[in-house]
DNA sequence: GGATGTGAAGTAGTTCACAGCC
DNA sequence: GGCTGTGAACTACTTCACATCC
């Protein structure tokens, strides 16, 4: 009767959306030289309340101290495995621009158990030049098999590019492009919109509400603390 | 007895970040050709049912039309005014590595009263040059008034260069470094973290679930319709 | 006929309050 | 004493079902 996965336990959505938050705090804990957190702070930092972080957490496990907090070596380990972290899979990058050359550099983006697997894009002076150590490839030619691709195309090419990695066999789409996509039932896209986000700030600015918002995290006035 | 707003009616968070949504699909149907659209369709390519729509949208006042659906042009403009896009705001850009040229050479990014106002980084050879019309100033320098700023600094910068800002007057902060700020109450802070949406688009396609996820929108098995 | 808009019902998520453990 | 983990209460969001209107 032993559980064969913990990773089984469904995590609701808006938990999903916040663990990432709680780990970048562990990790800027850590950074810190802390080693324990409570989540009062988490909370406070991440703008829900503690007993928010408590249940988020409790849904991974047991794995604070009553009356010391949370280890914060151990919750960036467990908060990873609940997100899959633990599970190596490999991202193409389509339309290598500023933005795409923005991701690929960036020393953030591919984190935990994420592999650059290959770079693609149109333009003849791009194809060939080495970008974060990958040689670009020409996106007529053969794409090569990978978990999820990165939409960094025009909003124009977006739908057709999405076509050809779908039926390349890449099911895992996260799309920049201001565009939504038609893809087969099976395949997840995750959309990241600029303007969008630019406006869900505006409101909260002008309405002065929401502690917490989107899907990545918003905060309004988090107290400084000691 | 008039309402002295119609904006005064507070919408939900879900409903906040859905509502840009419709508007892309909005915009998305008027430069097909199509007029009218409806709540059905409309939550298919969202990734959400139809009543959902149909609430949403019923929280803007009635704008459809029982029988037709509703008026693509009048969705557009009314969930802008919604959203505040009727009031002009101005937007600094703080860093112009390739995140900060790809935001402010994006046609997309500052859209319905959005207006760029000043870019500003730290490095003498960016310093002085001209990107997207604007000439970019020193960092170090005085900080001119903005309704909101845009931080697309390494992590490390990310917390001096929002105090900066917020001594300054700045009160809206769109954050792009994977870092989380500590800022004054009554400053609201948005982030966007480019691995965190990776992440997770990644649970998603691991667990099979969710049409809707985030605070942008995620969806799973769009069908493809006609 | 067809699609909106909305009370009512159902479900999910958050907060309260406190027992349990360090 | 302090902070976690969790049943219970509460709140918010979603879905159902249908009256309403074009």
């Amino acid at each position: 009767m032993v559980a064969p996965r913990l990773r089984s336990r469904r995590l609701s959505e808006p938990t999903i959306s916040r663990l990432p938050i709680y780990q970048r705090i562990a990790q800027s804990w850590l950074e810190r030289g802390e080693s324990r957190i409570d989540s009062s702070r988490i909370g406070e930092l991440a703008g829900v309340t503690a007993t928010t972080v408590r249940r988020d957490l409790a849904g991974l496990g047991a794995l604070g101290t009553r009356g010391t907090g949370y280890d914060a070596s151990l919750l960036n380990e467990r908060i990873g495995e609940a997100l899959g972290h633990d599970r190596r899979y490999s991202v193409a990058v389509v339309g290598l621009g500023n933005l795409g050359r923005a991701l690929v550099n960036s020393s953030h983006f591919l984190i935990r158990g994420a592999v650059l697997s290959a770079l693609y894009d149109t333009d003849p002076d791009v194809i060939g030049s080495t970008i974060a150590g990958h040689v670009v490839r020409d996106f007529a030619g053969p794409i090569e098999q990978a978990t999820v691709a990165v939409l960094c195309v025009p909003a124009r090419a977006a739908q057709p590019v999405a076509d050809r990695l779908v039926a390349a066999g890449i099911h895992g789409l996260l799309n920049f492009a201001p565009e939504v996509l038609v893809v087969p039932i099976g395949t997840a896209v995750h959309y990241v919109d600029f303007s969008i986000e630019l406006q869900i700030l505006m409101y909260h600015l002008n309405n002065g509400t929401g502690p917490l918002g989107g899907g990545v995290l918003h905060s309004l006035g988090v107290s400084a603390g000691s």
